[in-house]
DNA sequence: AACTATTTATAAGA
DNA sequence: TTCTTATAAATAGTT
């Protein structure tokens, strides 16, 4: 009797494939880490193609696993809402035009991805060290107290829901 | 001859399905607009779970296709990071353990959405109008500010990549 | 806002 | 880490 592939009812399947998971903290480390490696580039293309396919303008900053890493997405000039506000150049009419809008500077969803090696203290007890390459506490304060304010401020009239 | 829908080989398919689209600005506004929306829900969808999956702190801020609002995905306490390091609680040793550490704050991942209702001017030529709900536009310079220099100083020593 | 066929993301395993 | 594969999840077009 000739069996191929196709017709072995017992054939062995060569993976178990995708299978689902609770959405709880993935107990094991090294699961863990690889699954941050996986869901981080697919939360920054889904970020890259709703910039390209809406015109939307995203940021988004993540802090890794053990905060060994800090990884960031946006646009490279973050200065873009004020400098429309205080020197709109003139813009021709898009509505329903197809055409992405130019401000004169480069706001064409261009999408960087850094990283960072950061120097751990206390077995993963900060996020991150004393000094950061090229990253300066200070600088990192004045971040945290600005979007602190900003979402305060969001939150104040908006109305709140879970996502 | 009895021909149920499983057997008619030429039953009409309720819809086409899924379709692949290029990742291309989407030319109608309704169409653009439909995206946004249902792209922006699976985007926060995915960074909510990127989050209770492995513990990473993700800040999002999008801006929508005409401007007209706001969307912001985080934590309760940004200050979080500053927080740490300045008044680090003790925390017991967690690797390995699957335990989420409590450094004595609400950490745990909550993540908000948030939605304001914005004056927009000169036919979506700002993001933002001179006062949005809440939101000063004094405070907004002050955040970009302070992304901007955060994003340049992330970029200095970084190696960059396209994602 | 719902539906469904299809595309896309991804959990395990190698 | 990178590749594969089967399955889970997201979503484009339609209603």
């Amino acid at each position: 009797m000739v069996m191929n592939k196709e017709s072995d009812a017992v054939m062995k399947k060569k993976t178990l494939g995708r299978r689902k998971i609770d959405m709880k903290k993935i107990e094991s480390l090294s699961n863990r880490q690889v699954t941050f490696s996986k869901r981080r580039v697919g939360l920054f293309k889904k970020a890259r193609e709703l910039c390209v396919l809406t015109g939307a303008e995203i940021t988004i900053i993540v802090q890794s696993v053990a905060g060994k890493r800090f990884y960031a997405f946006g646009h490279n000039n973050v200065d873009s809402v004020i400098d429309r506000f205080e020197n709109g150049s003139p813009v021709g009419s898009e509505e329903n035009s197809g055409k992405i809008p130019d401000h004169g500077k480069d706001y064409s969803g261009i999408c960087k991805e850094s990283e960072t090696e950061n120097r751990v203290i206390d077995g993963g007890r900060f996020w991150w060290a004393e000094e950061v390459d090229g990253l300066e506490l200070e600088e990192l304060e004045r971040y945290n107290a600005a979007l602190e304010e900003l979402m305060k401020n969001l939150n104040k009239k908006a109305h709140s829901s879970f996502v």
